[in-house]
DNA sequence: CGTTTCATAATTAGTTATGAAACGGTGCACTAAT
């Protein structure tokens, strides 16, 4: 095996060069790319975190043209979609492709998958709502997919447990199209979201692929407010100030057509962007931006992903972000062409109410109540969530949620055939119970994401450390280039918070465990405080001065760097 | 969880105070009426 391996190698690599160049027009690859490339080629599963406009999409395309089966890519967006599908070049050797959605009729989605049975289409683009549906399954099955693509893979985590909740589903999806490797692609994910993607897709032994997160030609800035008509005035301002094109988050689609009209009042080409507008109005303004004919697009998150613009050289938060993983990928919107960008959040204390709002919310005990018994009531006769839908009276999403909930805490399981039984021996209150649980844990977690976002706009230490720190990246402040750092130059802070002698006790990237909260991971370090993301209550944040030598308060399970085989001891 | 909106009351005729209720973000797919 050692040996075959060591020759196919250099060929492997040889023919990905080969096609990227001839089918492609890329004459270099990066040496990040042509590696996951070979991972792809040789049947290994990959999560591949790199930024937008690196080339994530090439990982999947050159070896598509290489792979004996089609491709499957779930995407997101169709429109996303549509902007790859007419972003790959012709000729006889591209590898085409097709996308089916609702927007296609019976005939044309006939005529889609014909162009895959018959090798002409190599990639097909689908949304997770159609690895839904069984007739897709089943013809995918029958067409022996050679990879399954994951793009935007954030949205497995992000919005998978409310939202989109087929998201949650794809690992089920991808067993019952025979087991492809799966290739799991993303810009932006904090280490939990990428345990979660890999263990959500079932990914087996999955190789790892994460490029720096540093964007330094970023500066970084928060500004704090506590009266609401000041923020307004400070965006506004600051919006229009500053160079053009730019993009300003605002927490409410109110809000966005608020700032949208002060900007245009001030003269500006300012345009208000949500999912409240017609679908022909967000194109235009979606086209519009592209072609740089408007300087500022005030947008609720609808706006973002697809935007492939190389000089946004602003992003304004009016609000608190849900996130800093959505912070990151909304900011990483700007200075894409390397030239100086500002990120700045204006942030208030009460915009937590919100953000803890909309992570607050979950399946009440009645709707899992509901799909609990019916699923019950099925327990010698298995159901599908189509029927369990009938049944309840309840939407897609909410069963679907509602069954992931129950499956998550081993109330209930789907087959091979996605038929959905209730674990036997579990009553249907006792499965409504764990559920419960499991949904209260998803959202505490979620609350402690907000609570994170709130500490990066209160740190007192570099902005860039406290946020790469969150994605796992120890980067030595200062980084001279966000509002924290500037201040100390200046003089006007007392002096360099100094790391309390404690802080080497607890290394960022320690394995610990909490009396209170249980086990978690060390996640930064920020003067006399570190911040700990734990297993089931999610981010705290941890004064040094009172876990310093209280080994039965907190205690060090492994280091970073320790051996593996040190994981397996730490609960003796 | 915080802000906005709306109905009602208390005041005395246009305005203000109060409290309860509603609202707040992301997309797919599907259905029904044109």
């Amino acid at each position: 095996m050692g040996s075959k391996e060591s020759r196919t190698e250099p060929d492997r690599a040889e023919r990905l060069r080969e096609v990227a160049a001839e089918v492609f027009g890329w004459d270099t690859l990066l040496p990040e790319q042509l590696t996951a490339m070979q991972w792809v080629l040789q049947g290994d599963d990959a999560l591949v975190v790199m930024p937008t406009g690196s080339g994530k999409s090439a990982v999947y395309q050159v070896p598509s043209v290489l792979l004996s089966g089609p491709v499957v890519v779930v995407s997101p967006l169709l429109a996303l979609q549509r902007d790859q599908i007419a972003g790959l070049p012709d000729g006889d050797r591209s590898p085409g492709a097709v996308a089916v959605n609702s927007d296609l009729g019976a005939a044309q989605t006939q005529a889609a998958w014909e162009a895959v049975g018959r090798g002409e289409a190599r990639l097909l683009y689908l949304s997770p709502e159609q690895l839904a549906k069984d007739e897709v399954l089943d013809r995918l099955a029958e067409s022996s997919p050679a990879l399954f693509v994951v793009d935007e893979a954030q949205c497995v985590s992000s919005w998978g447990h409310d939202f989109r909740p087929d998201y949650l589903r794809l690992g089920q999806a991808i067993r019952r199209v025979g087991g492809p490797p799966v290739l799991a692609l993303t810009a932006t994910a904090a280490p939990p979201v990428r345990r979660e993607i890999t263990e959500r897709l079932g990914m087996r032994d999955p190789r790892v692929m994460v490029t720096g997160f540093d964007r330094p030609n970023i500066r970084l800035e928060v500004r704090r407010f506590t009266d609401e008509d000041e923020r307004h005035q400070v965006v506004v301002e600051r919006a229009a100030a500053e160079p053009k094109p730019g993009i300003v988050y605002a927490a409410t689609r109110k809000d966005s057509e608020y700032y949208a009209g002060e900007l245009a009042r001030l003269g500006l080409t300012a345009e208000a962007y949500h999912a409240g507008l017609p679908a022909a109005e967000r194109a235009r303004i979606h086209d519009a931006y592209l072609a740089g004919e408007a300087d500022v697009v005030v947008a609720t998150s609808a706006f973002g992903m697809g935007i492939d613009k190389e000089d946004v050289r602003f992003v304004l938060h009016a609000s608190l972000p849900g996130s800093l993983d959505a912070y990151y990928q909304e900011i990483g919107r700007c200075g894409r062409d390397g030239h100086p960008a500002l990120a700045v959040l204006h942030y208030r204390p009460q915009d937590t109410g919100m953000q803890s709002y909309f992570a607050g919310r979950g399946p009440s005990r009645e709707t899992l109540s509901e799909v609990a018994d019916a699923l019950h009531d099925h327990r010698r006769d298995p159901t599908d969530l189509d029927e369990l839908r009938r049944e309840t009276g309840l939407s897609r999403n909410r069963v679907t949620t509602a069954v992931n909930l129950l499956e998550e805490a081993e109330a209930a399981t789907t087959g091979a055939e996605g038929e959905v039984r209730p674990a036997p021996g579990v009553s249907p209150d006792r499965a409504v119970e764990r559920a419960a649980e499991t949904g209260q844990a998803h959202r505490q977690t979620d609350r402690s994401r907000v609570e994170m976002a709130r500490a990066y706009a209160e740190t007192t230490g570099c902005r860039r450390h406290f946020l790469l720190a969150y994605f796992g990246e120890d980067y030595p402040a200062p980084c001279g280039n966000c509002d924290v750092c500037d201040e100390k130059d200046a003089g006007n802070e007392p002096s360099e918070r100094r790391a309390h002698p404690a802080a080497a006790s607890f290394p960022v990237g320690s394995a610990v465990r909490h009396a209170q909260w249980g086990e978690g991971t060390v996640l930064s370090e920020d003067g006399d405080r570190i911040t700990v993301l734990f297993d089931r209550s999610g981010y705290r944040t941890l004064a040094l001065e009172a876990v310093a030598g209280r080994d039965d308060l907190l205690t060090v399970l492994s280091r970073p760097g320790d051996d593996r085989s040190g994981e397996g001891r730490t609960g003796t």
